[in-house]
DNA sequence: TACTTCATTGCAAACCTTTGCAGCATCACG
DNA sequence: CGTGATGCTGCAAAGGTTTGCAATGAAGTA
């Protein structure tokens, strides 16, 4: 058994007996259906009858079959959440944000992780298809079309990606890659390199477009190099070619990628931030424990997790899926209401800019030049707009 | 609106219509019974028939309705996976192992994130039981008096928790604390210190005993330190009593509390390792990428997600719960395996340990001294003992 | 030929809950 | 006292699947 030690034993235990409904409604002397309207329509029933078939139901200790309820109201109760790859630390937070809303809203959460694979992702949707009322689809890696497809079968929400027609959850990198632009351009850097990150990403066309714009209006020269692999090693990667392009300062698709260019740089012998600065995307925990601190643009993960929630429920709520009771059958066309949500970024100051070549020397470096200055509270949630309402 | 944009728009789409074995049926010519033996007892029926069937079914797009399966055989196929902070960087390792694993096995995990908090943990569980075949409790907060009851409600598996009479998956950070210490002592330490974690974890307690044990056969004095908050902040609070006690090397309860002790002696302008060693235990990914990067114990935590997966779904297989088919009603007592799995645990040595006061010059700084050589694949899954089979 | 065995399929009950409908008091009002 | 309204409760069907049992037919055996 080479380095693993195992015991066992084993045991006779009792086991739990499952108590239905139906031993309530015996205990308390009423009928199933009064029971039933208990929990699920208590206005319905008489509050001495209530309290009786409550306490009882505590006694014995009842918790309703969630497979039987679903069976009938064709609502399970369960979302999916579909992440590229739960190791990737920009993604649990938002895990914890959408498991703890959803369980607000008494709905469960299966999460799966696609290791970044297509495939995987389609699959996992048709899988989860029958047994969620919706499913979140985080930084998905599939086609738009095969999104809108999918999303003929289940509901969808999806985060980080713009598809016409379906509800998303985007954060506003555009804002956050211009602010950080215009931080560099401050401290007195004019060429600066924009590292890229996957092709296919959303995200990724956001930065590229607005930094251009940024850099052309404050003067300065943007260089783009990638697409790169999102990770750390994707931004050591570069580091040569980086030095070589003779920038002075970078921003990088992400932090990981940051924080591996920074080690790639020292590697050289290059000096963050002396010689060269650096700025991120994402804000994970990881950018304020490397040396020297990461500035970097913060994504409000965590709000993004619980407002994908919202949204998907929102939807959920007016429309059940599936046959509806006994008397169902006209499931022809339900009304659908998308909405995408664009989420405020936020720019972090930390240790890994400073002064470029063209620094005036009295300037201090201290707040970002950006045009509005952000409310220090941070990014919270956003109001989800609901059936025709349009803000902005 | 603030902060943040938001679009909406309504629209009207088809909604997926169910398609139940019963369509299936129709389609194929047969009876329901024989669609559904097509898909759980395929031996059952003629090949023809079947490859009709199945030719039907992937047609129409049929899913099997698992609410309706659990409804009737009592199992969900689905396990719930209770963590306390899923933002802890040694949580989503495992989560991802054991997601992959389960749905290997045609299982889903819903994942819980407790926030640390004793209650929620016993909630969830009371939560999950009637929905989930089983529960892994992961590092779990609550006392074993209370799992130990929970477990008759529902198979429970615990991780990094040693429960008598149930299915733990463990650690061996016994050994792994015994060889950092006598890797701290091969390097000319002989004043070292012990960083310790939450009072109630028994990670802490097996770490404390092997360390002092080590220590004491290896010639040096160890101290003792803490209890402490298992995160960077309860690492960083220390450092000056670290700095006062005078101890030449450190080992610290987990990762988190090492980097964070890093910073905190960095403050304290105390250098690391040219001053005094450290060394973590968990090896997450962060672990690399600090600066120096870090010393540490390997903690098999994938394979942790795997086993406990393995182990709750064997207990299963062998034991449906609830009431089973139309005539049951003898569920008295069902036979429940428990195995311990230890699982091994591997020191990385990487820039945070250096020599210490007593280093003999001649001494490359290389490979641990650890009485047994580890096999240079790393830790693997244990094969787990069934019935009453007994290794070591 | 008659009888058994086997493979395949159909039948129908059961799992637990929700919900439309109907029944029954009770009460108020005219 | 009759009528209608109201509040509460019971009845029974329905949801999709599994599964013990029975029925069928074919093949093998005596």
């Amino acid at each position: 058994m080479g380095h693993t030690r195992v015991t066992a034993t084993t045991s006779d235990e009792g086991a739990a007996v499952p108590v239905t409904i139906r031993d309530v409604a015996r205990a308390s002397g009423v009928h199933i259906s009064t029971v039933s309207r208990t929990f699920s329509a208590p206005h319905l029933v008489n509050p001495e009858t209530r309290v009786r078939v409550l306490a009882c139901a505590e006694d014995l200790g009842y918790r309703p079959n969630r497979a039987a309820r679903a069976l009938i109201t064709g609502r399970t109760h369960n979302i999916g959440l579909i992440i590229a790859d739960i190791a990737n630390p920009f993604f649990p937070p938002l895990i914890k944000a959408a498991e703890s809303q959803a369980r607000h809203r008494d709905y469960h959460v299966f999460v799966a992780d696609t290791n970044e694979d297509p495939t995987a992702e389609e699959e996992l949707v048709h899988a989860l298809a029958k047994q969620v009322d919706g499913v979140l689809l985080c930084s998905p890696r599939m086609s738009n079309s095969l999104i809108e497809q999918l999303s003929r079968e289940v509901p969808l929400v999806v985060v980080n990606r713009q598809v016409a027609g379906l509800p998303c959850v985007l954060m506003d990198v555009g804002q956050g890659a211009r602010t950080a632009i215009e931080h560099l351009i401050g401290l007195g850097h004019r060429g600066i390199a924009l590292l890229g990150g996957p092709r296919s990403s959303w995200t990724n066309r956001e930065m590229r477009r607005a930094a251009s714009a940024a850099a052309r209006s404050g003067g300065a020269e943007l260089t783009v190099l990638g697409p790169n692999a999102p990770t750390e090693i994707g931004g050591s990667a570069v580091a040569e070619q980086v030095r070589r392009s003779g920038v002075s300062a970078v921003l990088a698709y992400n932090d990981l990628m940051a924080i591996g260019l920074i080690e790639g740089l020292d590697a050289l012998g290059v000096r963050v931030p002396q010689e060269v600065s650096v700025v991120g995307v994402d804000d994970i925990t990881l950018s304020r424990l490397t040396r020297p601190k990461l500035t970097t643009v913060a994504t409000p993960t965590g709000a993004a997790g619980r407002t994908a929630v919202d949204m998907l429920l929102q939807q959920d709520i007016e429309s059940p899926r599936g046959a509806r009771g006994p008397g169902a059958g006209t499931a022809l066309g339900i009304r659908r209401t998308t909405a995408q949500v664009m989420l405020q970024t936020d720019l972090v100051i930390r240790d890994s800019t400073g002064p470029g070549p063209h620094a005036r020397p009295a300037r201090p470096l201290a707040a970002p030049p950006g045009p509005d200055p952000h409310c220090p509270a941070g990014p919270g949630d956003p109001t989800v707009a609901t059936g025709d309402a349009v803000a902005s």
